[in-house]
DNA sequence: ATCGACACTTAGTAACAGCAGA
DNA sequence: TCTGCTGTTACTAAGTGTCGAT
């Protein structure tokens, strides 16, 4: 059961080998030079090695007609006057495509005249354009909503120590029920959890109370806990929705550029923090945010928000060039957070446009993209090539970028950031040449498993780069995020891993709703080719949702039922065919082993399903639908096909996604 | 290059609400 | 009318990517 509900595998051991530069200089960039051998379609096979120049050479230095040679006779695609064509494309699109360039009235001339200025005067102008470049001219809100005050425990609810009853200092009784909430969650089992919240918590006490609870395993919190559980009467719950409902119509909306708009978010209340996968901060204390952790962002000539009585601001400040409206300094994670602009509101409509904007710019300059990688695959340089494959993969495969992360956080990994134990290389598996097989713990600890077959080259980059290397090294020695992305912008403005990933699943979506959806089909099952071309997406972008245990018990018995059906048909089927043989009825005999056949197969496919479920987790398709899928692909859809929008789209949906609702028509193409 | 601060997007899960069937 | 399931929203953690300082 356990092992069931988890999904987390043991993380390994972090071991970042810093691969030192051999430069004295500090100063030279030139890299080793690396010799490809490889004959296309392994003519020369055996001649496949690589060798590593020491030496320091320069670009050509380095070149013997070998190389060339090579790079002749690689020439495998004949398309170049496509490349030509789309490189045309790609430069004019450069040109004209300057989006941002007329936004509001500010010209790119002056900018461009600025730039032969000297440095200092640079600085101004950028912090003159920073104040040209407003996200906002007007705004004014009332504040942020606070977390609800502590109430303390009635007098006949006691934590106890030791066997002994205690009163406990409000502070103390206050970060105590935050732990006795949280009894019944598997987290209070966890070593580091308990250790964490204790350390946080006898920090808050008085010193008496230090001095006593000295010892964890002797805090008993039930009492507490059953109080805190306690199913609360309809009237309870009532009053709380309506002073909830009473705070959100005062605070909950701010007027921006003369819009009145939804605000996204509160201040987070005290909790216990809980992590995702293996964390090493798990149980410590998020505090209480007060009025002086927070700083207040509005308009210059707007009311200003009115802290709490007896309460001021730790600062109020004017900034247009950020969209916030406050941020305090969460103290577990030492990391800004903000209260946000609703996902409905206009700004955050313009920037989601943008990003499919940007995609779309993508999809142009694709065909390019791909060769140029391709052709890096045989670079000299090991750099080069590392960019290349690492490229390969995240178009092929949807992955993220890969930041490097700091100690204190779970330890999961990205593109750039794979470590030569987060793959295997394969000749050959279930019938498929050069298989990779990735297995790793991605964003937020979720497991991304793939085999996937890939070229022969980079088969063979990929051994070269793990030769030598021991399993925590970094797969991509010669490579991080900036690297990518400073590439990347080069080839596109604009252009950053993750738009890979918006593009291809836009794409993907687009793809499969074209592949998939008959016009005569009802709305039903017009909805149910929508969903599984969501599910597309999901599976591309390795978009997970776990199944709660007993649901997920419950699915299983289900299918096993069903498989076991399936099971007895066929010893009921081949019981037939005996006795067909027997009796010789030829014709019977034949149809009777179709069935087997088809039977066979099913059963096949349901043992599969109960395998994938085994994991206990699904495809999500939120995630994909709502940062992923650009929007405008449905909306055409659904114009096209006569589906109701809210067929497909909830409510908030709805509003966050109403500028595309206006804007796609049923022939809007991604 | 490398680092940290910062702003913003992307992500899974807990809690809640609303609805269908007993 | 209750109950159990399901879709939706609330919540906040965990990424990405930029910028300026060192």
């Amino acid at each position: 059961m356990e092992n069931l509900v988890k999904n987390e595998q043991e993380s390994p051991k972090r071991k970042k080998r810093k691969i030192e530069d051999e430069d004295e200089d500090g100063d030279r960039e030139e890299e080793e030079e690396e010799e490809e051998e490889e004959e296309e379609e392994e003519v020369l096979d055996s001649m496949a090695l690589w060798f590593t120049n020491d030496e320091e050479e320069d670009e050509d230095g380095g070149r013997d007609g070998f190389s060339d040679e090579c790079e002749t006779e690689d020439e495998d695609d004949d398309d170049e006057e496509e490349v030509v064509d789309s490189m045309a494309l790609w430069f004019t699109n450069d040109e004209e495509e300057d989006e941002d360039g007329g936004r509001d009235g500010f010209s790119d001339e002056c900018e461009t005249e600025d730039e032969d200025d000297d440095d200092e005067e640079e600085v101004v102008d950028r912090e003159k354009k920073k104040q040209k470049d407003p996200k906002w001219s007007s705004l004014e809100h009332k504040g942020p909503v606070f977390a609800p005050p502590y109430e303390r425990l009635p007098e006949t609810v006691k934590f106890w120590y030791n066997g002994e009853e205690m009163r406990l200092s409000e502070e103390a009784e206050e970060v105590a029920c935050l732990y006795a909430k949280m009894l019944d969650d598997e987290h209070t089992t966890e070593e580091v959890f308990n250790k964490n919240f204790f350390e946080d918590w006898r920090n808050v006490m008085t010193d008496e109370e230090k001095g006593k609870i000295t010892e964890f395993e002797k805090c008993n919190f039930k009492d507490m806990n059953t109080h805190i559980k306690r199913e609360k009467t309809d009237e309870e719950k009532l009053a709380l929705k309506e002073k909830n409902d009473e705070l959100l119509k005062e605070y909950g909306f701010c007027k921006i550029d003369g819009r009145k708009e939804k605000i996204e978010n509160k201040i987070e209340p005290p909790s216990l923090f809980i992590g995702r996968g293996e964390h090493p901060k798990m149980g410590r204390l998020k505090k209480r945010v007060e009025a002086e952790d927070i700083i207040i962002n509005c308009g210059k000539d707007s009311k200003i928000p009115k802290p709490p009585p007896g309460h001021k601001w730790k600062e109020v400040r004017h900034d247009q060039s950020v969209s916030w409206l406050a941020s305090w300094i969460g103290n577990v994670q030492n990391k800004t957070k903000y209260i946000k602009l609703d996902p409905s509101s206009k700004l955050k409509g313009e920037t989601d446009k943008q990003k499919y904007e940007t995609a779309r710019k993508l999809h142009k300059n694709i065909e390019k993209i791909r060769k140029d990688y391709r052709d890096d695959w045989k670079s000299k340089e090991m750099r080069i090539r590392q960019r290349a494959v690492a490229l390969y993969f995240i178009d092929k495969l949807a992955l993220r970028a890969g930041n490097e992360k700091d100690e204190d956080q779970a330890d999961t990994v990205g593109c750039c950031s794979l470590r030569v134990e987060h793959i295997e290389l394969h000749e050959q598996k279930d019938d498929k040449e050069h298989v990779v097989v990735f297995d790793f713990l991605g964003k937020d600890s979720i497991r991304y498993y793939n085999e996937v077959p890939v070229e022969k080259r980079v088969f063979k980059n990929l051994q070269l780069f793990m030769d030598n290397k021991a399993p925590g090294d970094d797969l991509f020695d010669r490579l991080n995020t900036s690297i990518m992305n400073k590439h990347l912008n080069d080839l596109m403005e604009g252009l950053t891993a993750k738009v890979f990933r918006t593009y291809n699943a836009s794409w993907t979506l687009q793809q499969q709703l074209d592949l998939l959806t008959n016009e005569d089909d009802t709305v039903a099952e017009k909805i149910l080719s929508y969903n599984r071309a969501n599910r597309a997406v999901a599976i591309l972008c390795n978009h997970q949702r776990s199944v709660p245990p007993e649901v997920y018990k419950k699915n299983m018995e289900k299918l096993k039922e069903k498989i076991d059906a399936i099971r007895e048909q066929i010893s009921e089927g081949e019981r037939k065919v005996k006795e067909a043989q027997r009796d010789a009825k030829l014709d019977s005999d034949k149809k009777e082993k179709e069935k087997e056949t088809k039977l066979k197969h099913q059963l096949a496919e349901l043992e599969i399903e109960k395998r994938n479920s085994n994991e206990n987790k699904t495809e999500s398709l939120n995630t994909s639908k709502l940062d992923y899928n650009d929007p405008r692909i449905t909306v055409a859809w659904c114009k096209k096909y006569d589906v109701p929008i809210e067929k497909i789209y909830t409510k908030s949906q709805m509003e966050r996604f109403g500028w595309a609702i206006v804007e796609a028509g049923p022939d809007y193409r991604f």
